[in-house]
DNA sequence: TATTGTTATACTCTATAACTATA
DNA sequence: TATAGTTATAGAGTATAACAATA
């Protein structure tokens, strides 16, 4: 035995990968469900979720490459060429070319795009909101510590 | 004043309703990319994770008509039809007639639906545990103890 | 007439593979 | 030759509307 890893650190990782796993099972379905309901709720038809996601990360973190925004928003390159043309054909964001590489183009959101995510928010959260609002002030506390765990689940 | 809410009461709910809309403006995007990233993970090309959720619910709960488990699922009935076409298939689940009423369906889980299930976990959750795994205890404990909260959003 | 389920249809989301332009 | 982006294509997921069978 080269390593030896010690019974008790074997027993460890083995109890924290099966809790890990369970969680797992428990954990997937509601997320499932929970985002399917959610992109259902369509106040303006127009602007999907997938949408306005990509928007808000525009108006969030400034101007980007198409290449970099995929990256963030966890899609392919191609798929993020097809969001970005839906939100250009609105007006909501625009393509520049890149200074100095030619290759490259710079997506940025235009002044409609952030108008239309300051009045969208109000329509378009109220679903989440509304919900959100009859918790308890510490399941909202619980909900808001999660969230950068979200992300790094998504990102790792 | 009819009702005459409060002064306090009213600057309560206002703190409360901008707080939950913030806070939806925030979770929404994790959460369409952490599922996004989910559903991608791929092991076994042939069941999705839509066809995963609702054939375990049905192992789970047991032998139900489609329109319930469209209840489950938070999909329209017709969306059930098409995800049980796809496991009965594959022989995941049954479709016997009701014995009273000529209009239901009871669907259940086939032997083969249980042990794919069984099957499936280990392999099916490898991506989401070992990144489960890699959290903090109590990381995780704060993940379980959401997830209740999650499907009380979906429901509501 | 109301309910359950299915069929018909259409649109969004998303991926992989192949292509174009530039570096 | 490698990289950034796009086009072409295909399949999954899902909805609404219309229909059939049964209650």
């Amino acid at each position: 035995m080269t390593t030896a890893p010690s019974p008790a650190g074997a027993r460890r990782r083995s109890r924290v990968e099966s809790e890990a796993a369970e969680l797992a099972s428990i954990l997937r379905p509601s997320l499932l469900r929970l985002t399917r309901v959610i992109r259902n709720q369509r106040v303006d038809l127009s602007v999907t979720l997938t949408l306005l996601a990509a928007l808000m990360t525009l108006a969030n973190r400034g101007p980007m490459s198409p290449g970099e925004l995929a990256g963030h928003e966890r899609v392919q390159p191609p798929s993020m060429t097809t969001i970005l043309a839906k939100l250009e054909a609105k007006g909501l964001v625009s393509r520049s070319p890149h200074p100095q590489d030619g290759r490259q183009v710079v997506v940025a959101a235009t002044d409609a795009g952030r108008a239309f995510i300051a009045k969208e928010r109000q329509a378009r959260d109220a679903w989440l909101s509304t919900r959100l609002a009859r918790l308890s002030e510490d399941e909202r506390r619980q909900l808001r510590e999660i969230q950068p765990l979200l992300d790094r689940l998504a990102a790792l």
